[in-house]
This record gives C-alpha cells, sequence and structure tokens, in this order.
DNA sequence: TGTTTTTTTGAACAATGTTCATTTAATTTG
DNA sequence: CAAATTAAATGAACATTGTTCAAAAAAACA
C-alpha cells in the first residue's frame, strides 16, 4: 500500500507544518497572542484543519514543550564527554542558562506556563517524562560529585533541587522581567554575574 | 464638603470591594479563569461598574500585585527584630518560602504571570518599585553578612540575586508543577529537604 | 466513470474583555 | 420641596477568542 504510506507521511508533514508554525508565532508574538487562526493563515489552511490534527490548542502547547525538552537535552548531549562530574554540573547550568537566555518564550512554555501540564491533566497523567529524565540527569551528576569526594553532609535529591532551583530561579526572573526596575548596578551582566556567584558557591560546598 | 468626602469614601469602598472579591474568586479558581462578569456577580453590580472602577483586567491584577507585596512585606517586617544579618537571611527564606507555598496564586501573580507587567508597560513605567524595594531588603541583609565577615570572595548583589532565584526558584517550580511526576524519594518534604540544603550552603560561604 | 472514503472548509456557537449611550440615583440649587 | 444638574450604574452590543460540525471538495478506489 503505497498510497497509505504516503498519507500517512503527509499527515506527519502538515502536523509539523503546523507546530512549526505555532511555534515561530509563539517566539515572535508571544503564546497567549497567538490565535489559531493565525496559525491556520499561515499554512494557508482553514482553522478547522487545525482541530483535525490537533485536540485544542494545549495539544500544540504540549507537543511543543515536548520538542523544547529535546532540544534541550540534545544540547546537554555534549556534556557527556566531560568526564569530572563536578565540571560537567557547573557546565550544565552554563548551558541551561544560554538555552534559556536563547530560547525565552519556549523556557516559559517548558517551565512556567500551566498549559502544557493541564493537558497532562486531561489525560488524567501524572507522570511528566521530560520533567523526570531532565531532572535525573542532573541528580546523577551531582551524586557523581558526591561519590568524588564533594557536597559533605549534603543529600543529592534535595541538593539537587536547590541547585535547580537556583539556576531554574534566576531565570525565571530574567524572563518574567522581574528583575526590571531592580536597577542593578550593572544590569547588563547580572546573569552571568550571578551565574559566576553560583561557581564560587559550588566550589565551596 | 462632608458629602465630597463621604463619596470618596465610597468610591475607595466599592474599589476595595472589586478588588477583595477579584482575589478571593483568583485564589478559587485561578486568574485566568476568573471572568470580569464573575466578579461582577459576586458583588452584585454590573460589568461596567468594574470598569467604571478598573481600566482593565490587568488593573485589577496590578493592584492585586500590588497588595500582595505589601502582605510579603508586613510578613517580613518581624525580621528587622533579628539581629544577626545571617541568622536573618536565612529566616527571609524561610519566611519567603511560607509565603509562597501559603499564597500560590498570589505568589504566581506576583514573581510569575506576564499581566501586572504588561500593565507597566501600559503606563510606560521602566520601573517596578515592589520589586525593588523587596530586592533592596535581600541586598541590605547580604552586605551586613559580608561586613559581618561572612561570604568572602562574594559580590552583594549578583549573590543576592543568586540567593533570591535559588529561593524563587524552587517556589516556582513547585507552584508551576513542574516538581510532578519528577517522582522525588520524599515528594512531601522536598521543599523543606532542599531549603536545609540551602542553609548548609549558606554556613559554607 | 460512478462510488466511497478522506480531507478540508468556514459558518456558527459560546465565552470573554471591553465600550458607551442610556437609565437611574444622588446632590445641589432656586 | 421641586426642578435641574451631576454622578453612578447599567446592560446591550461589539470584537476577538477557542471550538464544533454539517457540508463541500478532493482523492482513492472499484
Amino acid at each position: 500500500m503505497s498510497t497509505k504510506e504516503r498519507k500517512a507521511k503527509e499527515k506527519e508533514e502538515l502536523k509539523s507544518l503546523i507546530l512549526s508554525s505555532a511555534m515561530k508565532l509563539f517566539i515572535e508574538k508571544g503564546v497567549e497572542q497567538t490565535t489559531i487562526r493565525n496559525i491556520a493563515d499561515a499554512i494557508d489552511y482553514s482553522v478547522g484543519t487545525v482541530y483535525v490534527y490537533f485536540k485544542d490548542k494545549n495539544a500544540i502547547l504540549n507537543d511543543l514543550h515536548t520538542q523544547g525538552f529535546s532540544q534541550l537535552r540534545s544540547s546537554f548531549s555534549v556534556l557527556y564527554n566531560v568526564a569530572d562530574p563536578l565540571e560537567r554540573l557547573k557546565a550544565m547550568g552554563r548551558f541551561y542558562l544560554a538555552f534559556a537566555m536563547e530560547n525565552k518564550e519556549m523556557y516559559d512554555l517548558m517551565f512556567s506556563l500551566k498549559a502544557p501540564m493541564e493537558f497532562l491533566d486531561a489525560k488524567d497523567c501524572d507522570e511528566w517524562d521530560e520533567g523526570r529524565e531532565t531532572f535525573n540527569g542532573l541528580k546523577v551528576t551531582v551524586m557523581q560529585c558526591i561519590a568524588s569526594g564533594h557536597f559533605k553532609g549534603h543529600t543529592p535529591e534535595p541538593l539537587s533541587f536547590l541547585i535547580w532551583g537556583a539556576v531554574h530561579g534566576m531565570c525565571s526572573l530574567v524572563i518574567s522581567q522581574r528583575t526590571r526596575g531592580v536597577q542593578f548596578e550593572k544590569p547588563d551582566t547580572i546573569l552571568e554575574d550571578a551565574y559566576a556567584e553560583f561557581l564560587m558557591m559550588i566550589d565551596k560546598l
């Protein structure tokens, strides 16, 4: 059945087209400001078609959210060449920060917006695979740090969560514009400077 | 002019009524799920009246946001009795965490949602007074810690931002449900446990 | 070519934020 | 106190959303 295969491929392609177009618009004008009609217009299909391929807007958001985690993982993949766990941990932080700053809207979708999580509710699923996997990557590294003599007295899982929180927190404050008007002495480099503090902190643990 | 005063008071009261009713609904059903009609219904006024007292929904959000910072400040006010800056810093973190967990919707409004910041844009204002004041409280404490011999080698402002980020980050991940499905060994106490790690970390600086 | 299946369509619906001419109530004035 | 003026409250109406679904168009099949 050649036609069946071709049709399946075409369906996949249209689905991808909707996703990439949605992503583009989300990045350009923000998630909430992008309407289904916008997406439909951009790909020259009608509104109804979008709903053939996606149950609702949250489904699109959820797919994009998953895609974002792929990107993040692939950006992390280089790190598995770094043998020293402490160095790897530091690099992970740097990569995480860079990813967040280069993909602000995406980051928001991945770590802040409620919509993708609501989609999980909808198919009553407590599991959030992307999150667990990403966190485990961090936890493993932290455990290796402990195994090689660092972080004396610390417990791996809560410490990993703290580290995640620290890096995420700084990104989140910047992206949600809560650093605005705070009038830092050096506003342009505050993230890098704070990350330098983070590195120093890690070294003292 | 007694009538003028009374009228002004009545206006203030109705404004407060709208705000408190909105807050209640936001907490009950979430910010996005609460409509202006809901608010109007709750206080037995028409939709139009709400718009007499507030320019738009973001204006309500912004007022509530400001109110939230009052609350947070007043929760912090006890801390100025704590003479030792390091102890005060630790207590600030604890209070911040407690505030966030007890007022999740409010916290979201204060530190994550875009709407209150968009309102600032609307009256093209780069200043975000609440944020600056709250951050300064932290910075002053960190500087006192440094003055009394802690945090050697660290720079006050970036370090303060890192600390804010760490505590905020953990709250934000919990509130935005990104801890879900991560399957912590002890999910119920992860925040407290991570906070204990934070305290230990502070002590090592 | 005629029939069946698949895909696409866009008008229609409900819900939401928002506006504004009109009505209602309160206050002031003669 | 009655008329005139001012202030406050109203809710129908509009534009914009997400979403649905019967109908039309296109494609596949026989």
